[in-house]
DNA sequence: CTTAAAACAGGAATAATTACTATTGTAAAC
DNA sequence: GTTTACAATAGTAATTATTCCTGTTTTAAG
Protein backbone atom coordinates (compact mmCIF):
# COMPACT_ATOMS: atom_id res chain seq x y z
CA UNK A 1 0.00 0.00 0.00
CA UNK A 2 2.06 3.08 1.45
CA UNK A 3 0.38 5.84 -0.44
CA UNK A 4 -2.66 7.95 -0.08
CA UNK A 5 -3.26 7.32 -3.72
CA UNK A 6 -3.95 3.59 -3.86
CA UNK A 7 -6.06 4.11 -0.27
CA UNK A 8 -8.20 6.29 -1.18
CA UNK A 9 -9.15 4.20 -4.77
CA UNK A 10 -9.38 1.33 -2.20
CA UNK A 11 -11.43 3.28 0.47
CA UNK A 12 -14.55 4.11 -1.56
CA UNK A 13 -16.17 0.71 -0.66
CA UNK A 14 -13.45 -1.83 -2.40
CA UNK A 15 -12.06 -5.35 -1.10
CA UNK A 16 -8.68 -4.15 -1.94
CA UNK A 17 -8.24 -2.88 1.93
CA UNK A 18 -8.83 -5.62 3.32
CA UNK A 19 -6.37 -7.80 1.64
CA UNK A 20 -3.77 -4.97 1.91
CA UNK A 21 -4.19 -5.87 5.70
CA UNK A 22 -3.64 -9.36 5.40
CA UNK A 23 -0.65 -8.98 2.98
CA UNK A 24 0.62 -7.14 6.70
CA UNK A 25 -0.28 -10.26 8.55
CA UNK A 26 -3.53 -8.17 9.95
CA UNK A 27 -6.89 -9.39 10.46
CA UNK A 28 -9.01 -6.76 8.29
CA UNK A 29 -11.83 -6.14 11.52
CA UNK A 30 -14.28 -3.62 10.65
CA UNK A 31 -12.95 -1.38 13.42
CA UNK A 32 -9.50 -1.62 11.79
CA UNK A 33 -11.21 -0.54 8.63
CA UNK A 34 -13.38 2.15 9.75
CA UNK A 35 -9.65 3.74 11.43
CA UNK A 36 -7.84 3.35 8.87
CA UNK A 37 -10.28 4.62 6.36
CA UNK A 38 -10.80 7.13 8.66
CA UNK A 39 -7.08 8.24 8.48
CA UNK A 40 -6.97 7.76 4.59
CA UNK A 41 -10.13 10.45 3.87
CA UNK A 42 -9.16 13.07 5.06
CA UNK A 43 -6.13 14.89 4.95
CA UNK A 44 -6.16 17.06 8.91
CA UNK A 45 -3.59 14.24 10.53
CA UNK A 46 -5.83 13.40 12.95
CA UNK A 47 -4.98 12.35 16.54
CA UNK A 48 -6.99 9.38 18.09
CA UNK A 49 -9.48 11.45 19.97
CA UNK A 50 -10.67 12.67 16.74
CA UNK A 51 -10.85 9.34 15.04
CA UNK A 52 -12.74 7.86 18.05
CA UNK A 53 -15.21 10.55 17.34
CA UNK A 54 -15.81 10.07 13.93
CA UNK A 55 -15.49 6.36 13.74
CA UNK A 56 -18.24 6.35 16.99
CA UNK A 57 -20.75 7.61 14.17
CA UNK A 58 -20.48 4.24 12.09
CA UNK A 59 -19.31 2.01 15.12
CA UNK A 60 -21.29 3.28 18.33
CA UNK A 61 -19.55 0.80 20.41
CA UNK A 62 -15.55 1.07 19.74
CA UNK A 63 -13.74 1.97 22.28
CA UNK A 64 -10.97 4.74 22.15
CA UNK A 65 -8.69 2.03 23.56
CA UNK A 66 -9.01 0.07 20.44
CA UNK A 67 -8.37 3.24 18.76
CA UNK A 68 -4.57 3.36 20.35
CA UNK A 69 -4.53 0.24 19.93
CA UNK A 70 -4.79 0.05 16.65
CA UNK A 71 -3.42 3.44 15.48
CA UNK A 72 -0.01 1.44 17.42
CA UNK A 73 -0.43 -1.51 15.73
CA UNK A 74 -0.85 -0.29 12.06
CA UNK A 75 2.02 1.69 12.45
CA UNK A 76 3.91 -1.20 13.73
CA UNK A 77 3.13 -2.84 10.33
CA UNK A 78 4.49 0.34 8.66
CA UNK A 79 0.84 1.11 7.14
CA UNK A 80 0.49 4.46 8.62
CA UNK A 81 3.05 7.01 10.15
CA UNK A 82 3.18 9.70 13.04
CA UNK A 83 3.27 13.33 12.11
CA UNK A 84 4.63 14.15 15.60
CA UNK A 85 7.70 12.74 16.99
CA UNK A 86 7.69 10.04 19.59
CA UNK A 87 5.84 10.77 22.69
CA UNK A 88 8.74 10.97 25.71
CA UNK A 89 9.88 13.28 28.19
CA UNK A 90 10.94 16.32 26.91
CA UNK A 91 14.60 16.98 27.10
CA UNK A 92 16.43 20.67 27.11
CA UNK A 93 20.29 21.87 25.85
CA UNK A 94 21.67 24.62 27.02
CA UNK A 95 23.40 25.12 23.31
CA UNK A 96 21.62 27.28 21.43
CA UNK A 97 23.75 27.50 18.36
CA UNK A 98 22.13 25.95 15.43
CA UNK A 99 22.46 21.90 14.98
CA UNK A 100 20.32 18.84 15.16
CA UNK A 101 20.02 15.67 17.30
CA UNK A 102 20.79 11.92 17.14
CA UNK A 103 18.75 9.81 19.30
CA UNK A 104 19.31 6.50 19.62
CA UNK A 105 16.69 4.24 19.67
CA UNK A 106 18.10 1.75 22.03
CA UNK A 107 19.93 3.48 24.63
CA UNK A 108 17.90 7.01 24.03
CA UNK A 109 21.57 8.66 23.82
CA UNK A 110 21.36 11.86 22.06
CA UNK A 111 24.12 12.58 19.97
CA UNK A 112 24.72 16.67 18.69
CA UNK A 113 24.53 16.66 14.54
CA UNK A 114 26.50 19.74 13.75
CA UNK A 115 24.32 21.86 10.55
CA UNK A 116 26.85 20.82 8.44
CA UNK A 117 25.43 17.74 8.39
CA UNK A 118 21.98 19.08 7.17
CA UNK A 119 21.22 21.32 4.29
CA UNK A 120 20.13 24.69 5.39
CA UNK A 121 16.80 24.68 5.02
CA UNK A 122 15.17 26.68 2.24
CA UNK A 123 12.34 29.04 2.17
CA UNK A 124 10.00 27.37 0.60
CA UNK A 125 8.66 26.05 3.67
CA UNK A 126 7.37 29.90 3.43
CA UNK A 127 5.03 29.02 1.24
CA UNK A 128 2.89 27.50 4.16
CA UNK A 129 3.19 30.13 6.84
CA UNK A 130 5.78 32.25 8.47
CA UNK A 131 8.13 29.83 9.71
CA UNK A 132 9.18 30.16 13.79
CA UNK A 133 11.36 27.45 14.16
CA UNK A 134 12.35 23.89 12.37
CA UNK A 135 13.24 20.62 14.16
CA UNK A 136 14.95 18.09 12.71
CA UNK A 137 15.48 15.01 14.66
CA UNK A 138 16.96 11.51 13.48
CA UNK A 139 16.13 8.32 15.14
CA UNK A 140 18.67 5.22 14.93
CA UNK A 141 21.07 2.88 16.27
CA UNK A 142 23.93 4.92 17.49
CA UNK A 143 27.66 3.61 17.07
CA UNK A 144 27.83 1.58 20.47
CA UNK A 145 24.41 0.19 20.32
CA UNK A 146 25.00 -1.07 16.29
CA UNK A 147 28.55 -2.68 17.39
CA UNK A 148 26.93 -4.67 20.66
CA UNK A 149 23.90 -5.73 17.88
CA UNK A 150 26.53 -6.77 15.53
CA UNK A 151 27.89 -9.30 18.03
CA UNK A 152 25.30 -10.51 19.72
CA UNK A 153 22.04 -10.34 17.66
CA UNK A 154 19.50 -10.07 20.42
CA UNK A 155 19.24 -7.37 22.50
CA UNK B 1 14.41 26.85 53.11
CA UNK B 2 16.73 27.96 55.51
CA UNK B 3 20.35 29.62 55.02
CA UNK B 4 19.69 30.43 51.17
CA UNK B 5 22.64 32.95 51.34
CA UNK B 6 25.04 29.37 52.19
CA UNK B 7 23.17 27.57 49.30
CA UNK B 8 23.60 30.94 47.14
CA UNK B 9 27.23 31.33 47.57
CA UNK B 10 27.72 27.41 47.23
CA UNK B 11 26.01 27.24 44.21
CA UNK B 12 27.58 30.33 42.44
CA UNK B 13 30.54 29.71 40.81
CA UNK B 14 30.92 32.57 38.79
CA UNK B 15 29.29 36.20 38.12
CA UNK B 16 28.84 35.79 34.45
CA UNK B 17 25.43 33.10 34.23
CA UNK B 18 23.83 35.36 36.93
CA UNK B 19 24.41 38.17 35.01
CA UNK B 20 22.90 36.65 31.73
CA UNK B 21 19.89 35.95 33.47
CA UNK B 22 19.24 39.40 34.60
CA UNK B 23 19.88 40.52 31.32
CA UNK B 24 17.51 38.20 30.15
CA UNK B 25 14.79 39.78 33.56
CA UNK B 26 15.32 36.37 34.84
CA UNK B 27 15.81 36.91 38.40
CA UNK B 28 18.82 34.24 39.38
CA UNK B 29 17.62 32.13 41.98
CA UNK B 30 19.72 29.18 43.46
CA UNK B 31 17.67 26.70 42.41
CA UNK B 32 17.29 28.63 38.74
CA UNK B 33 21.35 29.03 38.62
CA UNK B 34 21.58 24.67 39.73
CA UNK B 35 19.34 23.85 37.05
CA UNK B 36 20.96 26.07 34.31
CA UNK B 37 24.26 25.04 35.41
CA UNK B 38 23.27 21.42 35.30
CA UNK B 39 22.25 21.87 31.79
CA UNK B 40 25.14 23.56 30.75
CA UNK B 41 27.86 21.07 32.13
CA UNK B 42 26.55 18.20 30.65
CA UNK B 43 26.49 17.04 27.18
CA UNK B 44 23.89 14.74 27.66
CA UNK B 45 20.18 16.70 26.99
CA UNK B 46 18.71 15.84 30.10
CA UNK B 47 15.24 15.45 31.34
CA UNK B 48 13.79 17.42 33.68
CA UNK B 49 13.47 14.36 36.20
CA UNK B 50 17.55 13.69 35.18
CA UNK B 51 18.05 17.04 36.25
CA UNK B 52 16.05 17.06 39.40
CA UNK B 53 18.34 14.02 40.90
CA UNK B 54 21.49 16.22 40.01
CA UNK B 55 20.08 19.23 41.73
CA UNK B 56 18.94 17.84 44.63
CA UNK B 57 22.64 16.27 45.45
CA UNK B 58 23.29 20.41 46.45
CA UNK B 59 19.92 21.71 46.79
CA UNK B 60 18.12 18.69 48.41
CA UNK B 61 15.31 20.99 49.08
CA UNK B 62 14.35 21.68 45.38
CA UNK B 63 10.86 20.48 43.96
CA UNK B 64 10.17 18.63 40.74
CA UNK B 65 7.74 21.44 40.06
CA UNK B 66 10.23 23.93 40.52
CA UNK B 67 12.53 22.00 37.98
CA UNK B 68 9.54 22.00 35.57
CA UNK B 69 9.09 25.28 36.32
CA UNK B 70 12.37 26.87 35.52
CA UNK B 71 12.79 24.51 32.56
CA UNK B 72 9.70 26.26 30.74
CA UNK B 73 10.56 30.07 32.08
CA UNK B 74 14.26 29.51 30.59
CA UNK B 75 12.84 28.17 27.53
CA UNK B 76 10.10 30.96 27.25
CA UNK B 77 12.99 33.30 27.38
CA UNK B 78 15.11 32.06 25.13
CA UNK B 79 18.12 30.57 27.70
CA UNK B 80 18.08 27.34 26.54
CA UNK B 81 15.69 25.16 24.16
CA UNK B 82 14.10 21.84 23.99
CA UNK B 83 16.09 19.05 22.22
CA UNK B 84 12.59 17.10 21.42
CA UNK B 85 9.61 18.60 19.96
CA UNK B 86 6.50 19.59 22.07
CA UNK B 87 4.84 17.03 23.52
CA UNK B 88 1.13 16.97 22.43
CA UNK B 89 -1.40 14.26 21.08
CA UNK B 90 0.18 12.15 18.55
CA UNK B 91 -1.21 12.70 15.02
CA UNK B 92 -1.18 10.11 12.59
CA UNK B 93 -0.78 10.02 8.53
CA UNK B 94 -2.02 7.24 6.18
CA UNK B 95 0.36 8.74 3.11
CA UNK B 96 3.61 7.30 3.72
CA UNK B 97 5.37 8.75 0.55
CA UNK B 98 8.27 10.72 2.30
CA UNK B 99 7.35 14.36 2.84
CA UNK B 100 7.26 16.82 6.21
CA UNK B 101 4.85 18.90 8.19
CA UNK B 102 4.34 22.69 8.78
CA UNK B 103 2.31 22.54 12.03
CA UNK B 104 0.28 26.24 13.15
CA UNK B 105 1.07 26.92 16.39
CA UNK B 106 -2.30 28.96 16.35
CA UNK B 107 -5.18 26.57 14.95
CA UNK B 108 -2.75 23.82 15.07
CA UNK B 109 -3.81 22.41 11.46
CA UNK B 110 -0.86 20.24 9.70
CA UNK B 111 -0.07 20.94 6.11
CA UNK B 112 1.95 18.37 4.07
CA UNK B 113 5.22 19.82 3.38
CA UNK B 114 6.57 18.38 -0.42
CA UNK B 115 9.94 16.82 -0.14
CA UNK B 116 11.14 19.43 -3.06
CA UNK B 117 10.98 22.11 -0.39
CA UNK B 118 13.91 20.48 1.64
CA UNK B 119 16.94 19.27 0.51
CA UNK B 120 17.15 15.59 0.62
CA UNK B 121 19.10 14.59 4.36
CA UNK B 122 22.43 13.81 3.07
CA UNK B 123 24.25 10.42 4.17
CA UNK B 124 26.89 12.02 6.45
CA UNK B 125 24.63 11.97 9.94
CA UNK B 126 25.46 8.32 9.39
CA UNK B 127 28.66 9.53 11.07
CA UNK B 128 26.46 9.29 14.34
CA UNK B 129 25.23 5.61 13.55
CA UNK B 130 22.58 3.81 11.68
CA UNK B 131 19.61 6.41 10.85
CA UNK B 132 16.16 4.57 11.05
CA UNK B 133 14.05 7.80 10.24
CA UNK B 134 14.27 11.26 9.84
CA UNK B 135 11.58 13.47 11.09
CA UNK B 136 11.36 17.75 10.21
CA UNK B 137 8.54 19.29 11.56
CA UNK B 138 8.04 22.96 10.76
CA UNK B 139 6.05 25.46 13.45
CA UNK B 140 4.84 28.80 12.83
CA UNK B 141 2.11 30.62 11.72
CA UNK B 142 -0.48 29.19 8.53
CA UNK B 143 -1.41 32.04 5.83
CA UNK B 144 -4.90 31.55 7.37
CA UNK B 145 -4.05 32.57 11.26
CA UNK B 146 -1.65 35.10 9.81
CA UNK B 147 -4.04 37.30 7.87
CA UNK B 148 -6.15 37.24 11.20
CA UNK B 149 -3.60 38.32 12.84
CA UNK B 150 -2.60 41.19 11.06
CA UNK B 151 -6.24 42.03 10.47
CA UNK B 152 -6.80 42.42 14.43
CA UNK B 153 -3.71 42.33 16.33
CA UNK B 154 -4.86 41.07 19.66
CA UNK B 155 -5.56 36.99 19.61
C1' DC C 1 11.64 48.15 58.42
C1' DT C 2 7.65 47.33 55.63
C1' DT C 3 5.40 45.80 51.80
C1' DA C 4 4.50 43.78 47.22
C1' DA C 5 5.83 40.72 43.87
C1' DA C 6 8.28 36.62 42.45
C1' DA C 7 9.71 32.11 43.46
C1' DC C 8 9.38 28.16 46.11
C1' DA C 9 7.95 23.22 48.19
C1' DG C 10 4.72 19.83 48.49
C1' DG C 11 1.05 17.65 47.01
C1' DA C 12 -3.16 17.35 44.17
C1' DA C 13 -4.84 17.40 39.53
C1' DT C 14 -4.76 16.74 34.49
C1' DA C 15 -4.27 14.67 29.99
C1' DA C 16 -2.63 11.36 26.85
C1' DT C 17 -1.73 6.88 26.62
C1' DT C 18 -1.29 2.04 28.03
C1' DA C 19 -2.43 -2.13 30.77
C1' DC C 20 -5.72 -5.36 32.55
C1' DT C 21 -9.71 -8.48 32.43
C1' DA C 22 -13.53 -10.66 31.02
C1' DT C 23 -16.03 -11.29 26.73
C1' DT C 24 -16.82 -11.82 21.84
C1' DG C 25 -15.75 -12.81 17.03
C1' DT C 26 -13.45 -15.62 13.69
C1' DA C 27 -10.60 -18.92 11.13
C1' DA C 28 -9.34 -23.43 10.94
C1' DA C 29 -9.55 -28.34 12.48
C1' DC C 30 -12.25 -31.87 13.10
C1' DG D 1 -21.39 -27.61 10.93
C1' DT D 2 -19.61 -27.93 15.57
C1' DT D 3 -15.76 -27.36 18.29
C1' DT D 4 -11.56 -25.21 19.51
C1' DA D 5 -7.98 -21.77 19.96
C1' DC D 6 -6.57 -17.41 19.62
C1' DA D 7 -6.85 -12.62 18.17
C1' DA D 8 -9.50 -8.54 18.95
C1' DT D 9 -12.62 -5.96 21.59
C1' DA D 10 -15.10 -2.92 25.32
C1' DG D 11 -14.82 -0.98 29.54
C1' DT D 12 -12.27 0.49 33.07
C1' DA D 13 -8.19 1.02 35.94
C1' DA D 14 -3.50 2.42 35.99
C1' DT D 15 0.52 4.97 34.50
C1' DT D 16 3.47 8.79 33.24
C1' DA D 17 4.93 13.30 32.28
C1' DT D 18 3.63 17.58 33.26
C1' DT D 19 1.02 21.41 35.24
C1' DC D 20 -1.83 23.59 38.74
C1' DC D 21 -2.87 25.09 43.46
C1' DT D 22 -2.03 26.70 48.17
C1' DG D 23 0.39 28.45 51.69
C1' DT D 24 5.14 30.03 52.72
C1' DT D 25 9.66 32.08 51.93
C1' DT D 26 12.70 35.13 49.57
C1' DT D 27 13.93 39.24 47.20
C1' DA D 28 13.71 44.08 45.70
C1' DA D 29 11.99 48.63 46.35
C1' DG D 30 10.23 52.43 48.96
Amino acid sequence: MANLKQINRITTGGKGLPKSLRRHAVRPTPQRLAILRELAARKIHPDAETIYEQVRQRLPAISLDTVYRNLRLLEARGLIMRVTTVRERARYDADLSPHSHFICSKCSRVLDVPVSALRPIPAEADAFGTVASVHVEFRGLCHQCRTVADGQQGQ
